[in-house]
DNA sequence: TTTAGTTTGTTTAAGCAATAAACTAAACTG
DNA sequence: CAGTTTAGTTTATTGCTTAAACAAACTAAA
């Protein structure tokens, strides 16, 4: 029976969050709750600091009613993302603000031990901010390039890392005392756009992380599709164009990823500096040998630099392709594109979407929207600390009341009740 | 509240079906109800006859326990599919027993009042021998080729049918008086398979049918996954080996399944034989020009006929391709193959299977299992009762109580209590 | 044959959560 | 200022689950 009080509760506050401000009687209107339910339900969330009353509308006839919000300041969030070559860490309000924020370069690979020792510092920077905004901490969330376990908190195998079998649920929660939720990166980042990014009234997305490979995140009816042993959404390891022999690092070849992640668009300018096509670039390259980075590509493509601009729309028809198959699949409202990549959104954007007009089924893509992340590389940090936020939505029995408990005075009368 | 009562009294249908026959102890230990609880939800289902007492359990210490079962004369139930040149209707037991089934050979493109009008017919028949068994029907479901408003029970468009925009839903309504459930006869296939086929221990699977097209129901976290318009599953219009300039029906090129279709089998027979390669099929054939059908491929096989065998292998391997693609992206249980080409399982699946150990990563692959369908070709119509079955699952008060309400006599005496 | 122990399933009383209906509160209307 | 409208609370009721006691039907063992 409590199942169902928790239901309710949950169904109060995801309503709060996508409609708020609303009043107790919008809520029972939206819920089909009676409105003494929701004077209950309500009571109770803002017991536990969740909710505050948040002014007054006026505004129609009647009785004014007493709006109520999600408390900005129920509690702070910790989100952590562990990438290849960096730390990225943010504290969050628990409705997704960004109070603090702070990344390091670091080189986690094969180097497990000194990554979380790093991490431990840059979390206890973190909590300090909290404690000075006076806020208790809710969580944290963590982020990951690899394969997680997520309901025993275990980093299965990370290829990029070139981590294994980590219990970082239990490392974090030791550490913090904190409830400790982690997923893979394409999946949190597609939770973070789900509750504060650009998918917040989408049912059914798709987020795509383009950067060193190509992942997916996949959220189906309302919350992540995980798979049978939580491995879906390895979308950049499906075969396309088998007959290029091009081999990818899973061992096999042909793989999307190949061809639209961010290596690929560097082959295509080389390909093209190489027989010798004039672009800006040569310019802003200090000499022939030093890397290519995204930012200088996009900025030659800011300046017309036709080279980069064309090496941007093949990448972003190869990713295309890739992303017609999956509207086809799966009939998303929406396909959101982060990673590194979308540093360069705004030119690989438009090529996407013209090659999803030309070869998804028309029926369907008319239904379906192609955005970029509204984070761009912080998706997946964001997404970690909103990962500890949908937890509280769907169970918010887990956050104790603030209630102060005095203690009750009979008055010092002689009277027995 | 009255959904919590509904909910579980789904819940105990449920593992009666998965796991029957079970006694109400064993119920109220699987479900972590009460005893009392489950005595009463129990009860109510005996009302409805959904269930029945089957047997006594005396094997262990204590008193024997009274074993329950989905009552098989619950109902009987009609599945009608709507294939391009066929009307298959049969009728169904509520635990999925084949009663009767009739196919007739019936060309319905374009002939959308006629079709209507022979389904009618057959549906009498079926509910003739219904009537003998003394059963009440259950319901009525129906599985077509296109795309399906399931909400609304409108055929929103098929492309081989040629039909658009038909309320089947309420026609059959109209004309049986019964509930009537209508999908897509992907999604329909993989009901069947869930409720009573392969894949009824599988929480994440994908039924592919291959016949005309390559369609797919995706059956994800307990449920058919339908996407944003009902319109998800369109796997045979995903591009690979886009050089192929090879133009698809829709428009598009290089489309799978081209690749893996049936005509795609008769393709490449065609093309061995007309480069002059000795095979049996040459026997086989009345003349040079007479009609291909997979009958004959199937048996030239089967006597070890080479260039029927590699035609065989060549568009499992096309398949295995696709399928290879979906494992990456879904991580399913399983893989289920129906359709039309699955008279021919035993040689196309190995192909599969071989391609998608290539193929797809070998930490997800290593989860699932690639089968043939439990029904073949009576997939889809298997499948369309099931709906109705999954509907009585999931919403038990539908059924109504069959109890003889008496008059209660008070005993003709004169007493007043 | 008696006694103890085990398991099944029902009965009874109690508790929890949602609800309907009555009621209070606070505005506007004319 | 009486009447209307909407917001939210209070109170009594209903519906469902549960815990605990109990009855029923068996096995095990002295």
């Amino acid at each position: 029976m409590k199942q169902i009080r928790e239901i309710n509760l949950s169904s109060v506050l995801v309503n709060l969050h996508q409609n708020g401000p609303l009043s107790r009687a919008q809520l029972a209107a939206i819920t089909d709750l009676n409105k003494s339910t929701i004077s209950s339900l309500v009571e109770d969330l803002i017991d536990r600091d969740l909710v505050v009353e948040y002014g007054i509308d006026a505004s129609g006839i009647g009785r004014p009613a007493t709006l109520l919000n999600l408390n900005p300041r129920a509690g702070s969030i910790i989100g952590v993302e562990i990438g290849v070559d960096f730390i990225s860490v943010i504290l969050t309000s628990f409705t997704g603000q960004i109070l603090w924020q702070h990344c390091d370069d670091f080189d986690s690979k094969y180097r497990q031990v000194e990554t979380i020792s790093r991490v431990f510092q840059i979390i206890d920077e973190a909590c300090e901010v909290a404690q000075e905004r006076g806020e208790r901490l809710l969580g944290m969330g963590l982020a990951l390039p690899g394969m997680v376990n997520v309901e025993e908190g275990i980093l299965a195998f990370s290829p990029n890392l070139q981590w294994s079998d980590v219990t970082l649920g239990e490392i974090f929660t030791k550490y913090t005392g904190l409830p400790v939720f982690i997923d893979n990166d394409a999946n949190a980042a597609a939770m973070g756009e789900h509750l504060f990014g650009v998918a917040r009234q989408a049912k059914h997305f798709l987020f795509i992380i383009d950067g060193v490979g190509v992942g997916g995140g996949l959220f189906l009816n309302g919350d992540l599709y995980r798979g049978a042993n939580g491995l879906a959404g390895e979308i950049g390891h499906t075969s396309m164009y088998v007959e290029q022999a091009s081999p990818c690092r899973c061992g096999n070849n042909g793989c999307w990823e190949n061809l639209a992640n961010q290596s690929s668009l560097y082959e295509r300018i080389r390909r093209r500096l190489e027989v010798g096509r004039t672009s800006s670039i040569r310019g802003i390259l200090a000499n022939r040998n030093s890397p290519l980075t995204l930012s200088i590509i996009t900025q030659a493509a800011k300046a017309g630099d036709y080279e980069a601009l064309e090496a941007l729309r093949e990448t972003g028809s190869a990713l295309g392709m890739g992303v017609a198959n999956l509207i086809n699949i799966f009939n998303p409202e929406m396909v959101v594109i982060g990673g590194s990549m979308s540093a360069a959104s705004e030119f690989i954007i438009p090529s996407v979407q013209m090659i999803v007009e030309k070869r998804s089924l028309a029926n369907i893509r008319k239904h379906t929207q192609i955005l970029g992340s509204a984070f761009g590389t912080d998706a997946s940090v964001v997404g970690a600390a909103a990962l500890v936020v949908q937890a509280i939505y769907l169970n918010p029995y887990s956050v104790n009341p603030v209630h102060e408990f005095l203690p009750i005075s009979n008055g010092g009368g002689n009277g027995v009740k």
